[in-house]
DNA sequence: TACATACCTGACTAAAATGGTCAAGTTTAC
DNA sequence: GTAAACTTGACCATTTTAGTCAGGTATGTA
């Protein structure tokens, strides 16, 4: 399974997003600052929200990125999807028609990871931006 | 966050034991060839699940191993965390006085992962090896 | 007591993933 | 026309993963 830093500083940077496009599209030069995230990591991961229509970008002086849709209409589910952080549990190495392990059957575990993943997405559908927003009301910069 | 197929084949290992040592030990070489995984890698495996009183050894021939508690006893916790697979999300960089990325808070994703965790592990402890017995009750060899 | 069968330990490693950096653009507002 | 912003793609050092390999030690059985 993974689940890794660019999951997270995409979620970091939708949340800066959230709480300053009110007006303004946000540069990912503002982010990375206020956030803490090498400018040309965020490159990469705005580049995969944007083809996900997680947000919209205007070129040019003042430019920036703008939430595309309403902070509690964006899913966790959506942003890790869209950042390729599929919550993949460890594959069993071929799910051909013989089984798991070449093996007649599935192995032992193979029910249980699809439960987990079922149980982990389940968390991250239920979450939304908005959510996190509410949780840190207090000033983070 | 990390769970790979170490700590899959650590259950796949254990959930053998658990249906073929009611008589004698089991010893590693069956379970390798029952479970296509390398002999070499289990004796790693079990060393730890040893260390952590997961299951017992006997030496010499016709020696193995056995399950040192009830398969209801042993929860998937305690099986992860004995192979070193703690499922743990991503850090923030240093949990020190100052916060998170060296801001003066928490950064906005912080306590989510918490939940995350929290969410999860709530899964691993709920399960336990004689579950998923009950699932597999037909026959995988 | 021989010896096969088991467990035990630690070093090593190829391949993949991670977490970025670097370079070279293209667009557009002012 | 130029600076600020987005866009693209190649590149790479480090770490993790998923094992292998070699060389033991212990012990039940004949």
């Amino acid at each position: 399974m993974k689940l890794t830093s660019k999951g997270r500083y995409a979620v970091m940077a939708l949340v800066d997003l959230a709480r300053f496009d009110t007006i303004n599209p946000v540069s990912l030069r503002d982010i990375s600052l206020r956030q803490g995230i090498s400018l040309d990591y965020l490159e990469q991961i705005f580049s995969k929200l944007k083809k996900n229509q997680i947000v919209k970008s205007t070129r040019g002086t003042q430019g920036g990125y703008v939430l595309s849709k309403k902070p509690n209409e964006i899913k966790l589910t959506n942003i890790f999807n869209a950042v390729d952080e599929k919550v993949k549990t460890v594959q069993c190495k071929k799910e051909s028609k013989k089984g798991c392990n070449g093996k007649a059957t599935k192995c032992v575990t193979h029910n249980l990871w699809d439960e987990l993943e079922t149980h982990i997405n389940s968390f991250f559908e239920k979450k939304s931006l908005e959510d996190l927003l509410k949780n840190n009301s207090e000033r983070i910069n």
